[in-house]
RNA sequence: GGCGCGGUCGCCAAGUGGUAAGGCCAGGGUCUGCAAAACCCUUAUACGUCGGUUCAAUUCCGACCCGCGCCUCCA
């Protein structure tokens, strides 16, 4: 069994050989603190995180870098709005990435550096690259020579004379060609500021990641990964920077991660068309937000709507209720002799090979998905033919879903925990008070015991146009449920 | 204009050269005082259009239509 991924360099699937097995670097381009962070954020740090662990899983030992841009115009622009200095705008925002990353169960990487950090190893590739001549200093800016790199464009198919042929690049009157780009920036007086051999600036955009990926895993490793709109300029001119002054592969596999649309249209800070994390979790419980993404292969673009969400929702709901059946009846039951249908004892038995053989093709996560939901019908079917079950089986399942889940941090939660969770989600709709709730419960089940059907459903009404709905059980208990 | 991606059941979404996972919704059923919830079953012509290759195409090739992304800050 060989993992396959999709390599954007090549444009298909390849089958993945570290540099240095069992060794695995990988660097994933993180965020620009200037604000909260959205949805579009979520999938990249979800699908990466994903990556992560399942490298982990098979065995890699894996050094994942994800860096914090916190030094940029979009920092400086928004302390200037709001009167502050650039550092309390990248601080807080770098403290609301740690929050929500938190919320969201991610696995923290093994490195997380600040582009601020690492402002000497900028200057030194700078510095080597205009030795070298592929950089030119003009009035304390420094740019790069793009047509010094004979083979610029590789990554995302762009020929030069075709982009200077497009009139959307800016001519700046200090760059010898359109598209040479800023590997330092001259600094107004008022702006962050570090000084340089070419006086004193800033980093340009694209050098911290080669500072900061270089750094960490050496000149050459194994995966880099970002959004698709990353791919250009960003990593293109990352290449450039790092081969050029390396003079050695950068990259090995590049991962590009597709895009949440909102009505089909591009979700992004520009178009104001976002919704952020927090926001989110204020409503959805973060597996389901996880299930939103790792249900749709993390290439394709992904559509957002309350619709979606809500079915998402929904479904992991149904996944827990099933999950509580089996955990609760297999306890019950060790010694049971009981044989499940031989169908459902060949899925569990063979559950977390066909996980492998899913993830194994490019992290297909959706096809997981499926596989599970398939086991959830046939659990619930032989569920409901028995009270006691094989314990061989629920526990060879059970064990499954944990696996799975220190993978895709899905499908493996308490379901009891999970299941309050989302019942706490909701509650904040609701006004009235557990104790309320219980003793409109307790007047309705007395009207039910005199037979009085009329009150005992207009009790039940006025529950249910808050938002609450009864549930009466066979053994004449009534709960509830929002 | 250049480069690239995609069009699969009402909605979302995998996948394959030989008659298409899964989820949500809907309909039917079990249960119930009636419900709700839960569960089960079902959707025997869902694979953009038109050609081509093939014994066989949704899956390969070509053209076309439609949608989207990148080419400028962006996950």
């Amino acid at each position: 069994m060989t993992l396959k991924i999709y390599n954007t360099l090549a444009r298909k699937k390849q089958e993945f050989v570290p540099l240095n097995p069992p060794k695995v670097g990988m660097y994933v381009c993180g965020v620009t603190v200037y604000d909260e962070c959205h949805l579009g954020h979520a999938r990249a740090v979800f699908t990466f995180d994903v990556i992560y662990r399942y490298l982990k899983h098979r065995g890699y030992e894996v050094t994942y870098v994800r860096n914090f841009t916190d030094v940029d115009d979009k920092i400086i622009n928004r302390a200037n709005q709001e009167g502050v200095s650039w550092k309390v705008i990248a601080e807080k925002y770098i403290a609301a990435f740690g929050r929500d990353m938190g919320d969201l169960g991610t696995l923290v990487p093994t490195h997380e550096p600040k582009a601020t950090e690492h402002i000497a190893h900028m200057q030194k590739i700078i510095k080597g690259l205009v030795e070298k001549q592929m950089a030119y200093p003009i009035e304390g800016d420094v740019f790069y020579s793009v047509r010094k790199k004979k083979d610029y464009g590789k990554l995302s198919g762009k020929k030069i004379d075709e982009l200077e042929a497009g009139a959307r690049i800016e001519i700046h009157e200090a760059k010898k060609e359109a598209i040479d780009f800023a590997l330092w920036k001259k600094s107004k007086p008022d702006e962050p500021q570090w000084d340089s051999p070419w006086g004193p600036g800033r980093p340009g955009w694209h050098i911290e990641c080669s500072a900061m990926s270089m750094h960490f895993l050496g000149s050459t490793f194994d995966i880099h990964g970002g959004g698709r709109d990353l791919m250009f300029p960003h990593h293109e001119n990352e290449i450039a920077q790092s081969e050029g002054f390396s003079e050695k592969p950068f990259v090995r596999y590049w991962i590009h991660n597709g895009f949440i649309n909102i009505n089909a249209e591009k979700m992004s800070k520009s178009l104001g068309n976002f919704f952020t994390i927090h926001e989110l979790l204020k409503r959805y419980h973060p597996e389901a937000l996880r299930l939103l993404i790792l249900a749709a292969h993390y290439r394709s673009p992904l559509d957002y709507t309350e619709k979606i969400m809500e079915a998402t929702q929904a479904s992991l709901d149904r996944w827990y209720a099933t999950l509580a059946r089996v955990s609760t009846q297999c306890q019950a039951s060790s010694k049971s002799k009981d044989h499940p249908p031989k169908d459902l004892v060949n899925k569990v038995e063979s559950l977390v090979s066909a996980f492998e053989e899913a993830m194994d093709d490019d992290f297909n996560t959706a096809k997981v998905v499926g596989l599970l939901f398939d086991l959830v019908r046939e659990w619930n079917k032989y569920l409901d033919g028995t009270t006691e079950i094989s314990g061989k089986t629920c526990q060879t399942f059970l064990k499954a879903a944990q696996t799975i889940h220190g993978v895709l941090g899905l499908f493996g939660s308490d379901p009891q925990v999970y299941l309050n969770q989302v019942k706490a989600l909701k509650m904040v709709k609701v006004t009235l008070s557990d104790e309320e709730i219980q003793e409109k419960i307790n007047q309705r089940n007395s009207a039910r015991q005199t037979k009085n059907w009329a009150l005992a459903d207009a009790i039940r009404n006025e529950l249910a146009s808050l938002g609450i709905t009864l549930k009466d059980n066979p053994d004449g208990t009534t709960g509830w449920n929002i």
